[in-house]
DNA sequence: TGGCGGGTCATTTTT
DNA sequence: TGACCCGCCA
């Protein structure tokens, strides 16, 4: 087979240039992965040894996408590639010389979830207040602490980090860290962002490891390079420094993990450090239609820190961008799937031509539900994950304290489940003996009868005899027999068994459902080690729908899931929702030019995953939070240029859902300023300033509601307002809090002085509309 | 000790 | 709107 034919002049030099650092500068849908297999590929096909090549990738998908591709190409010697994201490989690595940085080879890797369940534990211990430290906040700080190379005693050092938190009011966060990576250390176990930080270590400390792995990986290639952070260049640039035959490929344009520690000046300095560095740009799209990436390109265009390059089509022109308007999110989801169904019907597609992006989870249902009354099958991508589920989560906390007993979040999620009466004070008791003795939880908890005498003693330690017995089956029984074994001795089986309510019930599904996937797993051949260690270490590191996917492969369904989870994918049709400011882009991007360039990426990213045709859909007003909001067209629309879109935003004919806002409208529409009901009904504001409107003089009035009293509609309530309340008066609006329909007011009354009241439930008449904004 | 109900809170993206 | 946490009650 000549591949080389199959590709296009520079593509062709990509693959065919071996040796040296390079780049490959690959826009969207210039057949990326093309070159990367082929270059594989050609690799192999010049006698380099399988085992020699390493290529990292970010998610599974692309990894195990990417295996495929290069198998289908070079048939079974690509199963001896190193191909698989950072954090597989280097955790393989890590456990092959966990010894050197005084680990256990059979590590516990912790997830998120892992992670802030420690922390959550630490602050309580600590007696910290878990608002100003938020768990999430002083999690994503520990992570980009590691990512950046910060250890804790590093943290702790640096004036610099020290000033930011104490001016932030968390002087402690150093502390915290100190106390979570040690209990980390203590539990074996290692975060996502330890694989990456520990083999930074094990590369600085220990020249003999990484002298190994220098010689050993002769080609290195890394996919979506823009999303690397510190860490990972860091490896990167150490494993490469001896064969220098390091081959990145990437797309500044769709860099969309910042958030996440990624760096996007890893790309745009790559020539910094290889100055020999050739640079290969794909530049012909060849997924979508001329509108669509001349579209693009002008979405990104507003960015100022890019590379230099043109990305062009030679398709067809193709139809405009459409822009619709909707009403509200459940019009946007009705126009949306109405719109799939008469296009399958009128054009002949299937249902698998049409994605439907979005920016957060949330937006979801909405599309959903739509979706669900036309009867077009559909599947959400994302959300959680087989592995996350509960019962699978407590199952194998069961096989994670068997194979490392020493595993602290594994044992804190069992110890008591099945119920076996260990509560939180034997518990709390056990935390703080292990930490006065600088022991792990296990240890104390071999030991209870030290600390816990009666009946909760006698459990633990029957508990933890149990433990032993299942980890002394690991030797010589293979994964599903301990499995099956554990499932069932532990009583989890048999708790689950006796719940016959319908969750229950397909709690106790999923279990078999986990347990016929080890017993598959034990039964392969192509595996030499079945035993259960093993098989958690395959699993470990798999989130997401790795396993969904194939189970409900070829059906034709429509596809929902966020913009960052549909990286990398192309679909015929695609329709990105919720174009709304404030939502995309997200108001947590507003505040800096990076943020919204980020922003503007994911945008670009969106949009470039349309092949024909591209929708862009926005709502006027939007539930969010359980409220409503009114909502208004995102910047990116108008970043646009004009002549490649179509607007549908004019006024639709009243949608029936419709006429509940009307109320609402009228409210506003009275309001001096927006009387004007002009070409955009733009409802939303500014966000209003803590400092309060003085209050206008009230005339005295008693306690004696107006005649005709009438409360009105609490969305139509504005800080400034003059209201009447039936038993406190006359008062002005001086705060309003929260979001409908749990918003909270505070007012100020003339006669009853100061009150805060929940507008769902005070009947306020609307007096005069002070509102300064308007 | 465990279960239930109400109050509170946050909601971006993922290995 | 839902997830989670806490406090109260059995």
């Amino acid at each position: 087979m000549n591949y080389l034919e199959l590709l296009n002049p520079s593509q062709r030099s990509a693959v065919e240039s071996t040796e040296g650092p390079m780049m490959i500068v690959a826009g969207a849908g210039s057949g990326k992965t093309r070159v990367i297999t082929y270059r594989i590929a050609h690799l192999l096909q010049k006698g380099v040894d399988a085992f020699r090549i390493l290529a990292l990738t970010f998610t599974n998908k692309a990894a195990k996408e990417m295996r495929e591709r290069v198998t289908s190409v070079t048939g079974d010697e690509a199963r001896n590639l190193w191909m698989g994201t950072f954090h597989s490989i280097f955790a393989r690595i890590l456990r092959s010389e966990a010894e050197l940085i005084g680990y256990p080879a059979n590590f516990t890797i912790y997830d998120t979830d892992d992670s802030k369940s420690l922390i959550k534990a630490i602050l309580k211990e600590l007696m910290l207040d878990d608002k100003l430290y938020n768990p999430n906040f002083v999690y994503s700080r520990i992570s980009s602490a590691k990512n950046n190379l910060i250890s804790a005693k590093e943290y702790m050092e640096s004036s610099q980090i020290q000033a930011d938190d104490i001016s932030s009011g968390r002087e402690r966060m150093g502390e915290i860290y100190q106390t979570y990576v040690k209990r980390c250390y203590k539990a074996g176990a290692m975060d996502f962002d330890d694989l990456l930080f520990k083999t930074n270590v094990l590369f600085r400390d220990h020249p003999e490891a990484l002298h190994k792995y220098q010689h050993k990986f002769r080609y290195i290639m890394v996919d979506e390079y823009q999303d690397t952070n510190f860490s990972q260049y860091l490896i990167v640039k150490r494993l490469a420094a001896v064969h220098q035959n390091i081959c990145v490929v990437g797309d500044d344009a769709q860099s969309i993990y910042a958030f996440r520690g990624a760096n996007i000046q890893n790309i745009l300095n790559f020539e910094k450090d290889y100055p020999d560095l050739k640079v290969f740009k794909l530049e012909q799209n060849y997924r979508s239609t001329k509108n669509i990436v001349n579209a693009a390109n002008s979405i990104i265009a507003n960015n100022r820190d890019q590379l230099e390059k043109v990305i062009f089509s030679e398709n067809e022109a193709g139809e405009k961008i459409k822009v619709i308007r909707t009403h509200s999110d459940n019009e946007e989801g009705k126009t949306v799937a109405a719109s799939i169904m008469a296009e399958q019907a009128s054009r002949g597609m299937n249902y698998n031509d049409f994605a439907i992006l979005y920016r957060t989870n949330a937006q979801s249902r909405a599309m959903e539900e739509a979706l669900r009354k036309l009867n077009i099958p559909y599947k959400i991508y994302g959300g959680l994950s087989f592995y996350q589920r509960k019962e699978i989560r407590d199952l194998i906390s069961y096989f994670r304290l068997t194979v490392n007993h020493n595993d602290e979040q594994a044992l804190k999620r069992i110890i008591n489940y099945p119920v076996r009466g260990i509560g939180k004070t034997s518990m709390d008791k056990l935390v703080l003996a292990a930490d006065e003795q600088d022991k792990s939880l296990w240890e104390v908890v071999e030991n209870s009868k030290q600390y816990i005498g009666g009946r909760s003693g006698e459990a633990i330690q029957n508990f933890a005899i149990m433990i032993k017995s299942f980890a002394a089956m690991l030797k010589n029984q293979h994964a599903y027999e301990v499995a099956h074994h554990i499932a069932s001795q532990s009583g989890l089986l048999k708790d689950l068994y006796n719940d016959k309510s319908i969750e229950g019930l397909s709690r106790y599904e999923n279990i078999q459902e986990l347990l016929n996937g080890i017993k598959e797993f034990s039964e392969r051949e192509d595996i030499e080690d079945k035993s259960l260690t093993q098989y958690l270490q395959d699993i470990a590191l798999l989130t997401g729908d790795d396993k969904v996917e194939e189970k409900e492969g070829d059906s034709d369904t429509v596809s929902l899931m966020t913009i960052h989870a549909a990286k990398g994918l192309e679909f015929p049709h695609v329709y990105v929702v919720g174009m709304e400011e404030n939502l995309f882009p997200s108001q947590l991007s507003l505040n800096s030019r990076t943020d919204l360039e980020e922003e503007r990426r994911l945008f670009y990213v969106a949009a470039t995953r349309a092949e024909k045709k591209l929708t862009l859909t926005y709502a006027t007003t939007r539930y969010r939070w359980g409220s409503l909001i009114h909502c208004e067209q995102s910047r990116f629309i108008d970043e646009v240029d004009p002549k490649y879109l179509e607007l549908d935003i004019g006024s639709p004919a009243a949608a029936p859902d419709n006429t509940f806002f009307d109320d609402e409208r009228k409210a506003w529409n009275n309001s001096p300023g927006s009387a004007g009901a002009g070409e955009r009904l733009s409802f939303s504001r500014p966000k209003p300033k803590a400092n309060n409107t003085p209050a206008k003089p009230v005339p005295a009035t008693k306690h004696v509601p107006t005649a005709n009293f009438t409360a009105d509609d609490p969305a139509a309530i504005r800080e400034g307002m003059e209201v009447e309340h039936e038993k406190f008066g006359f008062g002005t609006i001086v705060k309003l809090e929260g979001r409908l329909p749990d918003s909270k007011a505070t007012v100020l009354f003339k006669d009853a002085g100061q009150k805060q009241l929940l507008l769902k439930f005070a009947k306020l008449r609307i007096v005069k509309n002070n509102d300064p904004i308007l």
